[in-house]
DNA sequence: ATTATATATGAACATATATTCATATTATAA
DNA sequence: TTATAATATGAATATATGTTCATATATAAT
């Protein structure tokens, strides 16, 4: 058996938590992470893929580049994204097979 | 090595997937389930613990009762939340404890 | 029946969010 | 320099969301 403490939780974890998780609450960011767990993309790329507006992708990927998700690497005009939270995938990952099983 | 398939998303896993991290997105939701861990309280119960407002309380308990996170139990007048999904429970307690170590 | 207590509900409202449009920035090529 | 391509940005907007207020429902006690 193993013991597990539940602590109050502080202002500044519940922030970090939710905004992890409000992350991964909208369609559109989960789509881009799950084309982003084994490889990198540019954000045409991105765009053309899911048949999304530019803007739109780049607006998303500043949101996931804040909370440190995702980040890029430029190579001349293209900017090519990556996953950077190894945690955050994992856990998206086992929410979308535990959705799919049902 | 594990071999893992990443298939495209189709509409119905997504929006399921989506629904679930909203609902861990927000601070309040997240005390809430926090405070459901390891037992089952009533909705004054949670108000007065958290500070909340008695309605507000329950517009949240709703919405984590429709997306199946949560139960509840009546005996007379109260009723009893607790949790109903050992998985997103697992998922958040090990994303509170990733944050809180950082 | 009346009163009190616990919870749920709907309307209202302020704020947050996702998306689009137009345009700015940055880098390459001609 | 001018033109082109890739990406970023800010304003605008429609919609979603969280909270509160007032009130309804449900159960129990007097």
């Amino acid at each position: 058996m193993t013991e597990i403490k539940h602590d109050a939780l502080d202002e500044e974890t519940l922030f970090l938590v939710s905004q992890t998780f409000k992350a991964l609450s909208d369609p559109t960011r989960i789509r881009i992470l799950h084309l982003l767990f084994d490889r990198e993309l540019s954000v045409t790329n991105i765009a053309e893929t899911l048949d999304l507006n530019q803007s739109n992708v780049s607006h998303q990927l500043r949101f996931l580049k804040n909370l440190r998700l995702v980040k890029y690497r430029r190579e001349g005009k293209t900017i090519y994204y990556s996953q950077d939270d190894e945690h955050v995938m994992k856990i998206l990952q086992q929410s979308i097979d535990h959705a799919c099983h049902h």
